[in-house]
DNA sequence: TTGAAAGCGTTACCAA
DNA sequence: TTGGTAACGCTTTCAA
């Protein structure tokens, strides 16, 4: 030990909390080391996996410890190790159904690693950049982004060495790590099962230009249609809520009507057009009109909608973003990858099918 | 400057980098400071609210701070200031559909107070110990917990001088702050609603034992129910999912039949018993059955349900949870306090109303 | 296997 | 207003 310094602050607080009840300072690994007489570095191996210290010792430390109530300072071992097992993650639009669960199997997966997470929930794609400040202030490990990140935010990340892996976002020029639901099986087989049942006439509820998800599926949803021979499909663009799923419906239908079939991107916004087709236009669902979705989120199956869907796979797909992570964590020269798992298709009964 | 510290290292890995181009290490403040020719100490004023720096050397240091990429390290300086500017949000049961409206918006509401967020999503009960370790670990400013804590664990927060807020939960002796929905007022109205329109049979979808606020809302009903005369009421449990409420429903009506009015505890168990209601009972709601539920999250309000509910104001109460967190984080002797909201009658269409 | 000592990157408190 | 220096609580060499 340091002589002047650990000691005095020792005995200088335990001179005053004789006369004032001061606060307790925090139970450090030096206060267990004087109880159990033995040096603070052999308090701190008791803790570190692969450590060098006899049983015996070790045991003694670990009772003092428990009987102290030691707890190791996440900060103390950040700063010195370079390591926090820390992950931000970073949503926009936690609303959207189909973020909690995802969010809730992320966390669930990283803390069986034991790792933390740091939550940003951005409510407007505008502050990524003061997100991207705090989290490299908070020196986290990595991070898994369901957010959109421009290529310099992800040049920064991995300027300053942090790994990241997107979640259901594809990067622009530069490569990165991503786990995601394809897009353009999804939608190919929903149009094809259409197509197959005779709808001829589509309209499409798409997402925010900004959406990479939102986009990809609109594209994939009309060269799927173009190559069945359907061109010139009008669409119209929502946010991904139930609302706009019925404004979108309200907007298609109120430019030309005798649709056979709508695509919307999301089911939030498939429930909504549902919702606004039977009670805002007395239609059948499926039976005057078919509206399908994507996500296969908890409410898409409800008996009320039993939407026709494409079920992202959360589970693998969020195992294999914590995987990835973790992997590249241990090794930052892992190369990108992109893994894309494959939606499975759901019958539902929104849509006339076969 | 220390001599032998700072600068040896610098140099070293200035002269490696001329060979290998090695990772660039972490811009720090001694970094800023000796290429503007001051001291550390200065650059630290800069980021500091309060402190007396010259204005001018104030703007050649962050000139140079932002040229250079500097970014205060949050670990070191939550180790040394005891502040760390984070807030723990224990969750249970996210993908309850009203988890994520309150999380967005206690997370903004931080985030705009410069506060970040660590976020538990526990999956089960049992877990809460070793969060709440791992949660003093990081030693964050204060707690906000939507999961149920014991006392031994408020205790324990306490002991650490750790504040905390409870949202929607009591505290069972240990008096604590919190921020919760009336659920006597609400559901006394829905009752009285229910009585005044002329329901006489009543069923009730309670939550799980160890929840309070399903304990609170099922008593609550109870008694207004009794206040009405009305005694004996059956309930069964569920928990809170859109499934158990279909279950419960098919408990209710499988031990006997004629019920006039289902009082499910939260939005999710009262949708899922409509839908059990229409489909698998044939019944039209709320004219053979008038449900009601608590919440008012947002698919409560889709056309096919309208459940007749009572509306948290959540953006209050998260508003006022942030409030006294903060306030107890700036002066830790605030006494306990609850607040408690009341909740916002919703008429909807699931229950036939006078 | 153990202990001493050197940091990690800050803030806080001094004198100057 | 400044700069020097002592912490904060830990991990990590390096000798013993």
């Amino acid at each position: 030990m340091k002589p002047g310094r650990r000691s005095t602050t020792g005995t200088k607080s335990a001179e005053v909390s004789n006369t004032v009840p001061t606060h307790p300072r925090r139970v450090t690994s030096y206060d267990v080391a004087r109880r159990a007489g033995v040096s603070q570095s052999a308090v701190s191996r008791c803790f570190v996996p692969g450590a060098s210290i006899a049983p015996k010792t070790r045991a003694l430390i670990m009772e003092v410890a428990a009987e102290l109530g030691y707890r190791p300072n996440a900060l103390a071992q950040g700063l010195i190790s370079g390591r926090t097992n820390l992950v931000a993650i970073l949503i926009s639009n936690l609303t959207n159904l189909y973020y909690p669960e995802v969010l809730a199997e992320l966390s669930s997966r990283l803390l069986a690693r034991d790792i933390r997470v740091l939550l940003f929930s951005l409510t407007s794609e505008s502050e990524v950049d003061d997100v991207l400040d705090q989290v490299l202030r908070h020196s986290v490990d990595g991070v898994i982004s369901a957010a959109r990140l421009s290529d310099a935010q992800l040049r920064q990340f991995a300027e300053q060495r942090v790994p990241v892996v997107l979640y259901n976002r594809t990067s622009g020029a530069a490569p990165a790590a991503s786990v995601s639901c394809d897009s353009v099986a999804g939608e190919r087989e929903l149009v094809e099962r259409l197509l197959a049942a005779g709808h001829r006439r589509f309209g499409i509820i798409a997402g925010p230009e900004d959406s990479s998800v939102g986009e990809d599926r609109r594209r994939a949803a009309l060269a799927a249609l173009a190559e069945g021979g359907i061109e010139d499909v009008p669409f119209v663009r929502g946010d991904f809520s139930y609302e706009s799923g019925s404004r979108g419906l309200h907007a298609l239908l109120g430019e030309r009507d005798g649709y056979d079939a709508v695509i919307a991107v999301n089911d939030q916004m498939a429930i909504g057009a549902i919702d606004a087709g039977r009670d805002d236009f007395g239609l059948r669902i499926p039976d005057d009109l078919s509206i399908v979705g994507f996500d296969g989120t908890g409410p898409a199956s409800w008996t009320s909608y039993r939407v026709t869907s494409i079920r992202q796979p959360i589970r693998r797909m969020t195992d294999a973003a914590v995987a990835m992570l973790t992997e590249r964590i241990a090794d930052p020269s892992m190369p990108a990858e992109s893994r894309q798992f494959t939606g499975q298709f759901i019958v539902g009964r929104s849509a006339r099918l076969g």
